[in-house]
Order: C-alpha cells, then sequence, then structure tokens
DNA sequence: ATAAATATTTAAGCTCACCTAAACAACTGC
DNA sequence: GCAGTTGTTTAGGTGAGCTTAAATATTTAT
C-alpha cells in the first residue's frame, strides 16, 4: 500500500486541520503561512484537494476537511508523533531536537507499518510534547483537564502535560527550567506586574516562570487530595 | 544538517556505486535499467552530478563516482541497511517486505541520526539479507570468504551467509525451504543433470535445493575441524 | 455608501525530474 | 572500410509545485 497522498498533499491536509481546529475553518492566508507558501500556491492545491474530495473549498471562503481528507491528515499526524517518540525515547534525542525528522518521516508508511510502530514503541498516548496521539481510526481523547498554566490559582499543585509550542528555542528554555512533562509543582505566588509566577518543585525547589513561558505551557490540576489518591491515568 | 542531494540525485548515486562495483564503470544504460528511467533522462541527470562533482562523467563513456560521491553513495546505503535492520528486529516485518520502505527511509537524517540509529542497533555489522553495512566513513569489509552456493563441494559444510537477490519471491522461497542466515548445511549431493543440489541442515533434515537457489545463495564454508573451533566472527 | 485596505484568484513563468522521438556516435560483422 | 546495430545525446514537451505581478473580490472604516 501506497502513499495516500504526495508528501505536498499531505501538508496541506495536515495544516488545514489543525486550522480547521482552532478557526473552524482554514483561510488561503492562513494555510499559506503555516507552510511557508504563497496565497497563489495555496489557491492551486486547494483546488485540487479539492478535485480529490479531501477538502470541501469555496473560492474567498475557506477549506474544511472531508471525512478522507480528515483521515489522512490524522495519520499523518499519527506518523509524525509516533516517529517524534522514537527519536526521543530509542535514538534519545533531545524534544527540541525532533521535530524536523519527524516532518520527513511522517509520509513514510502505510497503515500496518504505522501499527507496528505503534505497538513497538508501546502504543504511547502522547509524543514528548504532550500532544495526544491519534488511534489508527484517528481519533484521540485529548485529556479534558489539561489548561494553559496561565489560568493557574495560587496553591494549585498541578502537573505539566504539555506545551502549545514546540519551537527549539521554548523547549531548550523549558529544559534549563528544569520543567519537564509530568512533573509535579505548586503554585506559590503570581506577580500581577509583570504577569510571572513562582512555583515550586516535588523537591521543594523554587522556580521563578514568566508570563510567556506559562502562556504556551499546558498543565493539570491535581485536585486536593481528600481520600481519593487515583488521579493519575 | 539537511540531505546531501535530492532523493533523485541520492538515488544515482546509489546506483552508479554498485554498478562500478560490478562493472567498474556505470553505463548510461546500465543505470537507466535499473532506475527504471529512459537513457534520456540518465544522461541529464549525470550532466547535473557532473557539475555537483559527484561523478566523473564523460560523454558515450559513463560515470565514475568522486571521493565525494561516493561518501553520499555509502552513506545512503547504510542508512537503508540499517533501516532494513530496525524493520525486521524491530517491527517485527518479515525480510522480503522491507526494501521498498528501506527505500524511502535511506533519505532521511544526516550523520548524527544514522549514527544514533546504528547505535541504538547495537552497530549490526549486516542487513537482514546478509549485506554489510558500511561504517561512518564509508567503509566495509565485506567477509571475504563468502562465495556463492554453487561453487559448493560435496561433503563441504558450510554457513548461509547471504543472498544475492532480495526480490520478495526468491526471500519467501527461502522462507518455505526453511534457509535463513547463520544456519548451518552440509553439502550431501549434487545433480549435473539439472544443478540442483541435496544438503542437510543442522538437524540432519535433508533439504533439495535448484541451481537457481544456489546461484543467488552466498555461503562461507565451515572449515574441516582440526582443534580450531572458533570460525564465527 | 463608498473609498481604502486586505484577501484571494488569475496569469505567466520557473525548476526539477521525467518523457518521446529524432539525431548522432560508436561499436559490430562482413 | 562500410553498413547496420546498438548505445547515447539533443530537442521539445509534460506535470507537480512553486514563484511574482496583476487583476479581482471582500471586508473595514469613515
Amino acid at each position: 500500500m501506497k502513499r495516500s497522498g504526495s508528501i505536498s498533499q499531505e501538508n496541506y491536509l495536515k495544516a488545514i486541520f489543525k486550522l480547521q481546529h482552532e478557526h473552524g475553518i482554514a483561510s488561503n492566508q492562513a494555510i499559506a503561512e503555516k507552510l511557508a507558501a504563497t496565497p497563489a500556491a495555496v489557491t492551486g492545491m486547494l483546488h485540487k484537494l479539492t478535485e480529490l474530495d479531501w477538502i470541501d473549498y469555496t473560492a474567498y471562503q475557506g477549506a474544511k476537511l472531508t471525512a478522507k481528507g480528515r483521515q489522512i491528515a490524522t495519520s499523518t499526524i499519527r506518523k509524525h508523533r509516533l516517529w517524534e517518540v522514537f527519536l526521543v525515547e530509542k535514538l534519545q534525542f533531545k524534544w527540541d531536537a525532533v521535530h524536523q525528522w519527524a516532518e520527513e518521516l511522517e509520509h513514510i508508511g502505510d497503515a500496518n507499518f504505522t501499527n507496528r510502530l505503534d505497538a513497538f514503541l508501546g502504543c504511547p498516548s502522547t509524543d514528548p510534547h504532550g500532544d495526544p496521539i491519534p488511534d489508527s481510526n484517528g481519533d484521540w481523547k485529548g485529556n479534558e483537564r489539561v489548561f494553559s498554566a496561565d489560568a493557574l490559582t495560587r496553591k494549585q499543585k498541578f502537573t505539566v502535560r504539555g506545551v502549545s509550542n514546540s519551537a527549539s528555542d521554548f523547549l531548550r528554555h523549558l529544559d534549563a527550567l528544569k520543567i519537564q512533562l509530568g512533573k509535579h509543582f505548586e503554585v506559590m505566588d503570581f506577580f500581577p506586574f509583570d504577569g510571572s509566577w513562582e512555583w515550586k518543585d516535588d523537591q521543594g525547589i523554587p522556580i521563578r516562570v514568566s508570563r510567556e513561558v506559562a502562556g504556551q505551557l499546558l498543565v493539570e490540576a491535581i485536585p486536593t487530595n481528600r481520600g481519593n489518591e487515583n488521579q493519575e491515568s
């Protein structure tokens, strides 16, 4: 079995998928930006994808995935995230270095290949950045209790669950702050002056977190224990 | 770090490398055949590769790799064979099913990536078909004692070391005959009438091997023991 | 409501890697 | 040594995916 679409087509579907989740519809311009192409190039490709019945597209309006298009998009995202797990866990890459390679690897392999990779990796539910990995049907259950760290409240204990920005310099900054996925913190203080926070980790070591960092960190609150200790899924 | 050449260029260099080993020089026609392209397409690409100083090329004569070209070719072959090991050992693919995927994977990753993959796989010296995996300098030590099974002699004990044809149907045929790399056999008889053989395996089970099969199997003789038991590398 | 700003599409053209068909070189047999 | 076969190259053309620049739609602001 071969690739569903060309590499370029798969990248368009992926971009449209993400934009559709953010804005309900993918505008020509937004797609162009995400793919570093010109709007003119996007128009041409959208026509092709419409022909293939992978998107519904109305000129001047924007694009939405069809069922088939969504299937290809989620399968590409699944492959991307599985390869990221592979690169970090098996090849020991740092989490800020895997995106470029996963962008290439995501276009390789059919469903059987991907399922074997999934099994080999132990069917992980999230990638190294905390993003959920779709199952082979393209479904995924995002963790509903995850929210942006800038919405935390004083005294709240929480677990770091993901990042909403996977840029290398942001990830390296988190490494410098010793912030890792799964690590527990408690909110000590918030400073409205600059929007920064003081948190302390499970060792009681305090860290200072800027508004910018908190805005891109995804966390899950740890309920204040009332006899129920089973909070981890 | 990015790919050295385009995917197509890397495929040309790989083809030229192999043809150069077989015939000393790679003719336009032989390259065209290996890549399933027309001779006209080959001429065009050879000009481009000459520009890049990856081959030395004289019109109507043929192509030879430069040092730089050989480096890219061997690194591509190294990646191909390492991925084949990954696919068979980690993803449990059968050895006749890995070539198509390795053809795509071989174009991904830089030297660092490849070395990490190599380390993860335990620095294997051969791929699942018995072909040697070049080291990161592009050097490899082929096993000098390996030869084609059709040159075996009666009573000879030997080890299966590789195949000189990786076509799916040939590999599946070997599976049916229960011939695997590393397995030991002994020559029982040879039948000049049709060039076929009778061998018996280490369990004493006899198998019948056709001329066609023997001609594509690579084996290593096991010296008749005279106090020296250490024949495995 | 209309002018200005912004977004999108069309038009023309580029590069890469390929194709077919025709022209041209280089070996072969006699 | 010359004709015919074989191998190679040139010439012209295709399709995918991109570009810039110009034309056209749509939205926003007054």
